[in-house]
DNA sequence: TCTCAGATGAAATCGAGTTGCAATGATGGG
DNA sequence: CCCATCATTGCAACTCGATTTCATCTGAGA
C-alpha cells in the first residue's frame, strides 16, 4: 500500500517501544509497501542489498509481531508469512477471517459469516466464542 | 474411533494395491484408532517401540496420503498431520478442526458446531462450502 | 557526551521433512 | 512350496526454514 516516511516509520515504532534502529524502520518499510502476507526470504531478498542480515530481519520481524504491528500466519505452504496490521481493515473484536490457499490474501469476513454453536463434544470455549475462527478456500479471484 | 483387526487393515490396503507391510499396518491401525489428525512425530513415538523407522512411517503416510486413504493438512503450526479418511465421520472431508493454543491439541468438531452464511462480502467459497474451518482457543483442559 | 540495555552480524544449531542406498521381505508365478 | 522380482525397509545423510548463541555495536535517555 503506501508507502510511509523514515520519519512515519520511526515514530509508529517508537509508540511501540521499539527502538528505531536501520535494519527495524526497512523491515516495517517494505511490510507497508507490500499488499499482501511476506515470507523471511522475502524481506531478506529484499533487504540483504542493503547490508542487514537475515538473522536480524528475522528478529525484527518476530518483534514487530510480539509489539501486535504484524501479524504472523501459515497459509498451509509451511512458511511463515508476515502481513502489516492496517487499521483500515478494522481489528475490532475477534472477527472471522478468510484465507486464500491460492494465492495467501487474508480478508476479514462478517461477523455474520460465522455462526458457532456449543453442541455437545465440542470445546466450552466455542460457548463463550473466546475463539478465532479461520476459514481456508479459494477467494474469488482464484476460484 | 473402532480399532480393525489386523486382517481388516490387510484387506484396505490391498484394496488400494498396497503391500501389507508390518509398518504399513501399524501406520494405518494408529490412524483408524486415532480420534483426530496425527503428526509424524506422534505416530513415530508410538511407533518407535515397536522397532519402525521415522523413514518408513513418514513414507506411509505419504503412500497413504497418495493412496486416498489418509488426508494430509497444516493446521497452521507448521507442521503436518495425518488424519483417516472415514466413510461414516461426516462424508464431508472438510469438517472443522479446533485447535487447543496452550497445549497443541487438535480435535474434530462436529459438523453442526460451525454454520456457514454467505452474507454479502464474503468470499463465493463459502456458499459452496468448500472450505476447511479452523477455530483456535483453549481447550477444556487448558482453559 | 556518557552509558548500557537493547540490537546487530556472523555463525552455529535445531528440527520437521525428505532422500539415497544397500539389505530385506511381500507377493505372484512356476 | 520355492524362487525371482521389485516394493519396501532401516539407517544415515541431507535440505532448508526457523531459531539461537555470543561477541560487538548502537540508539536513546540521563
Ligand atoms: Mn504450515
Ligand atoms: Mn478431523
Ligand atoms: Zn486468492
Ligand atoms: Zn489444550
Amino acid at each position: 500500500m503506501s508507502a510511509l516516511s523514515v520519519q512515519q516509520l520511526r515514530a509508529r515504532l517508537r509508540a511501540c517501544g521499539l527502538r528505531a534502529t536501520l535494519p527495524r524502520i526497512a523491515v516495517l518499510g517494505q511490510l507497508t509497501a507490500a499488499e499482501g502476507p511476506r515470507s523471511h526470504a522475502e524481506l531478506t531478498d529484499a533487504l540483504t542489498a542493503r547490508g542487514f542480515d537475515r538473522a536480524t530481519i528475522y528478529r525484527n520481524l518476530m518483534d514487530l509481531t510480539d509489539a501486535g504491528l504484524v501479524s504472523r500466519t501459515d497459509l498451509g505452504d509451511h512458511r511463515w508469512r508476515f502481513e502489516l496490521k492496517r487499521a483500515s481493515h478494522a481489528q475490532d473484536p475477534c472477527h472471522p477471517h478468510f484465507i486464500c490457499e491460492g494465492c495467501g490474501s487474508i480478508a476479514c469476513l462478517p461477523e455474520a459469516s460465522v455462526e458457532l454453536h456449543a453442541v455437545r463434544g465440542a470445546p466450552r470455549a466455542l460457548r463463550h466464542k473466546s475463539v478465532q475462527v479461520q476459514v481456508r478456500g479459494l477467494c474469488n479471484g482464484c476460484a
